[in-house]
DNA sequence: ATGAACACTAACCGCATGGTTAGTAGATGT
DNA sequence: ACATCTACTAACCATGCGGTTAGTGTTCAT
């Protein structure tokens, strides 16, 4: 509960910024290793090279370090994923463009699936608090679901809430699985879900 | 390490099956409440109103307390869902089912679900690892979706493994969702994932 | 040459953890 | 009556935790 350097503003040295990174980075890796329970300050020095008291030198507390991680692996797939919806044309596209680019982001980093799926129940202690997790964060899909139903996309009995709940979770469990197997085919999963949503969302024809 | 009490067989104590019982319950509830991680020792003992040593009287280790809870969590599940199952008359309609058991049960049992979805990735400390969990806990839904293309309820083109692990995650989520809105309505989510279901399994008629 | 800022280390603090040990009150069997 | 077993408690132990403190070597502007 003290100081933890620049309190406020100040622009970072060279050497501050590459020891943040890297502490970023070895934590993502602990996390991904040993998950939030198993990343202490004392890992995390080690893992870095260096002691606690310089990890705590460059972050005010061990909270700070994990949610500098989470921030970073958390901004790396909004902006993923927000790409590719923004290429998309129409709204049922953005749905696809969404499901896709969460599955795709998540197969090319493998190391920040548990900082986000952990990331979701574990808090409490970690502190990360104003994560969009835990309540809502079938929002956006369902925003994204419901424009395409208001488009007339999909058939106006779909359930935007439920429909967007159940894509996530049939996401978060295809991403699970190519984590235990890694020879998993993800894209062919990707096409199965998408492929799935069609069947269920368009209308009879 | 140690003891433990009766470390083979020995018919049990009414005394001990009562006190046995509490720290099971009172174990669930804890890890309802706060998490594995949020689960220690001193408090599962002040919970049942004993001291520390007192458990490990009753029980070997904290880890075989949670173990016990775990089991007691497990065995309640697959009897109902296995009950459910028996019951159903077509291999398609034991897939069905196996979705409705699962959600019916983790609705009904609140308290459980946490025991269940947390012991999927946090283990490696509390140690239950013979857990039927991580690696092919589809396998148990592949099998019966298998089954049900067999018997030419389903279109030959559906990939089982796929479909199992997509269905679970669904059911997973709705699940999750139930427990941080307890308006939200289980049994329509439980209607819209075999809807589902059915929508992208059977053939095209 | 001097003083300040930077980037650190070694040692320490208090606390919570899982688990052990010695002892004990009460019931039960002989 | 005495011994045994049951079901416990109070006190303790080592370990690991997040975090603090005092000090140190290096760099750099003046």
């Amino acid at each position: 509960m003290t100081t933890g350097r620049p309190a406020r503003a100040r622009q970072l040295t060279f050497t501050e910024q590459a020891r943040r990174a890297q502490l970023v980075e070895v934590t993502i890796q602990l996390i991904a290793a040993h998950g939030y329970a198993g990343c202490s300050l004392q890992r995390i020095a080690e893992a870095a090279g260096i002691t606690k008291a310089a990890v705590i030198y460059h972050y005010a507390s061990k909270r700070a370090v994990i949610r500098a991680a989470y921030d970073t692996v958390i901004t790396g797939l909004t902006e993923h994923v927000g790409a590719l919806i923004a290429q998309a044309a129409t709204p049922a596209g953005q749905v696809d463009a969404y499901v896709r680019g969460l599955i795709g982001y998540m197969g090319a980093h493998p190391d920040h699936v548990r900082v986000i799926v952990e990331a979701l129940d574990d808090d409490h202690d970690t502190g990360i608090a104003d994560r969009p997790g835990s309540p809502e964060r079938w929002r956006p899909l369902a925003d994204l679901v419901e424009a395409a139903k208001a488009a007339g996309a999909y058939r106006a009995t779909l359930d935007a809430r439920t429909t967007a709940i159940v894509l996530g979770g049939a996401i978060d469990a295809v991403v699970a699985e190519s984590l235990t197997d890694r020879c998993y085919d993800l894209r062919a999963a990707a096409d199965v879900v998408v492929d799935m949503l069609h069947r269920t969302a368009l209308p009879p024809a």
